[in-house]
DNA sequence: AATAACATACCGACCGTATGGTATGGAACT
DNA sequence: AGTTCCATACCATACGGTCGGTATGTTATT
């Protein structure tokens, strides 16, 4: 690839290598797990070069977990989903989409800024505060349609759309977990499942 | 606490006291970003203590996954959830003592286990064969449960009692995620208060 | 249009330190 | 007397980070 220019300096071909060699090798090991060398190393570049596009090994996690929230948000804005006319199933639509994209390798579906924050969210804030913002930001993607739905179907609860967005997430979160402990990627669908009667219960039950 | 016995190896001092030391500090700067210095010093012992007790850093994660496992048991099997006579009530009191349990400071309430075993999943299988036998394990304990509710109630499901109880404990590992990367402790609960209203939804809709 | 002046991207050797782990000796208990 | 438990001293290495240097751009001046 051809050296970035001044009008489009984030093109550089050794950083973006790296981002990506993070949100890989981030996901096997860890970050404390993951050393500057090891990332250097699968990105085909040197440590010189590393450090001259981050500060610090913190600066790199804080990168990835933009990066990483640049990206996804990237492919569920364009995945199907977003096609049915009912709010309601656009929201099962998208669980449907988050069960299809698990499988392969643990490192290949599982989240990113979700590993990172369980493992500095007290010992780097600047990460955290980047992998929250990742987190809750797609959250927050989920609410409209929820909030749609409920309008559409009446819907009186003592629950928020809000809080309903963010459980998808922890339930997706914690899906992982079950995975990577158990090798199974069966056992993260499993709970997809369980979100996805839940939702249908919430608002098929629910409705007044 | 007097020096250990031959006829009680497991009580030595220095070991209970580095496994308690690795229970609360992995559980803030995770197993990689924990330096088996920083546990000698939590613990108040020195190295040759500590590698004593333990032939290498892997071997601690094992015990301390273990430790974990025999205390939380202990803890869940002398809880009050075990009163009710109805097996659903069980089930609701056991997530209420889930949802009561959060609170402090974050290290205090999330799951050892889940931590690890989101970290190492990759790099050492051993420990997180030991996560993994705690988390199923607990999950194991709530089948019954479930299982007795379920013929209690009559239900019918497209959905099995153990995967119920697997997802329980991935609801309750995502909720921690969600606090850790907030920094607050209403995110957990939010999400328990969720998979309370899910299986109240599925035991009372299911009936038949 | 040539060029001086500056900026960016990257290399690879190097440094200080922290790390996991070892070797050895001794106190306390059996 | 023998074994368990633990402290001290030490080692080799891997780690995050620095630094001098080079190649390749861009911008401003004339």
């Amino acid at each position: 690839m051809a050296r970035p220019t001044l009008e489009s300096p984030e093109r550089g071909d050794a950083r973006t290598r790296l981002l990506e060699a993070a949100r890989d090798i981030i996901r096997q090991r860890g970050f404390a797990g993951t050393s500057v060398e090891a990332l250097c190393e699968a990105a085909g570049v040197t440590k010189g070069a590393f450090f001259h596009h981050f500060k610090t090994k913190d600066a790199l996690g804080v990168a990835a977990a933009n990066y990483w929230a640049e990206t996804t948000n990237a492919l569920f804005a364009g995945a199907p989903y977003h096609a049915p006319a009912d709010p309601l199933d656009r929201v099962l639509a998208y669980l449907d989409f988050r069960r299809a994209i698990i499988g392969g390798e643990t490192f290949e579906y599982t989240c990113l800024v979700g590993t990172m924050a369980q493992e500095i969210h007290d010992s780097s804030p600047t990460i955290r505060d980047a992998c929250a913002k990742s987190i809750f930001g797609h959250a927050e993607s989920l609410e409209a349609d929820i909030t749609a739905a409920m309008k559409n179907r009446g819907i009186s609860s003592d629950w928020t759309a809000k809080s309903l967005a963010r459980h998808t997430q922890a339930v997706l979160q914690g899906a992982f977990i079950l995975a990577k402990a158990s090798g199974d990627p069966d056992m993260a669908r499993e709970s997809v499942d369980h979100l996805k009667r839940y939702i249908d219960l919430l608002f098929t039950q629910g409705e007044k």
